[in-house]
DNA sequence: TGGCATCTTGTACAAGTGTACGATATTATG
DNA sequence: CATAATATCGTACACTTGTACAAGATGCCA
């Protein structure tokens, strides 16, 4: 499964779909602990939010004992690649040079890591 | 008015947005005829959405003759900030890192625009 | 095996979103 | 001034989103 086809994720879902796969493998309880203190989200939304996530193809689970254990359904890289797609196209028309000059004016960036990023365009 | 306390984006919101910013004043029809050919949504929908846009906070609006002129009601900049921010937050845990190199490997960027923004962060 | 703790499932519901029709107002034009 | 063209305004409506409760299922421990 392509994510092309998949529904679009929303803010929420986004946020959720990044903890499980920081944890690779994640029950309804990891993600509620993994989330920021002052996120506060009761243990039934985090549910609803996993269950969504699922039934829109982007997670799948297993059973483990009662718990379920969701992981990811397709590759983080390709999700990375339509959100940060859309959002350029959103508030950029799609050109990323500005979001880039944006994050190096802005972003806690520092010079190293620009030299960084350099030797990575250039080695190809 | 900050955009703090502003209603937040929708993104077909922030897409009309970015195209009011970029005629600096429209009308809706002018907004209609600055959206992509493929993106087929109707004056009607547009008008709407600028509506929604200035009962939020994020534009005004002049007559001039039976037309409205909308306009910015608040800085591009700070909307940038926090779309920017609130992306980041949800995609990469707020991270810029990543972002930078996903568009660095995948975006269609130079080693040339690359080293212009490191001259850009190490000039402060 | 009985119950406590913990899970999932079903369901809810208000607000936000995407999209747009129909009615009404306004302006330019013949 | 009548009318066509063009605007806005009110309204609509189905779908999504954020958030969550209540009821039923399941596993663990005494």
């Amino acid at each position: 499964m392509t994510v092309e086809n998949l529904p679009a994720l929303s803010p929420s879902e986004t946020e959720i779909l990044r903890l499980v796969w920081q944890l690779d493998k994640a029950t309804v309880q990891e993600v509620c602990e993994k989330l920021p203190a002052e996120r506060k989200i009761t243990y039934a939304t985090v549910q609803t939010l996993l269950r969504r996530l699922e039934k829109k193809g982007y997670l799948k689970h297993t059973v483990n004992g009662k718990a379920h254990v969701f992981s990811a359904a397709v590759e983080r890289e390709h999700v990375v690649k339509r959100s940060v797609g859309d959002f350029l196209d959103r508030l950029f028309g799609g050109d990323p040079i500005p979001l880039m000059q944006y994050l190096a004016e802005h972003g806690t960036i520092s010079a190293d890591d620009i030299e960084n990023l350099k030797r990575l365009t250039s080695k190809q």
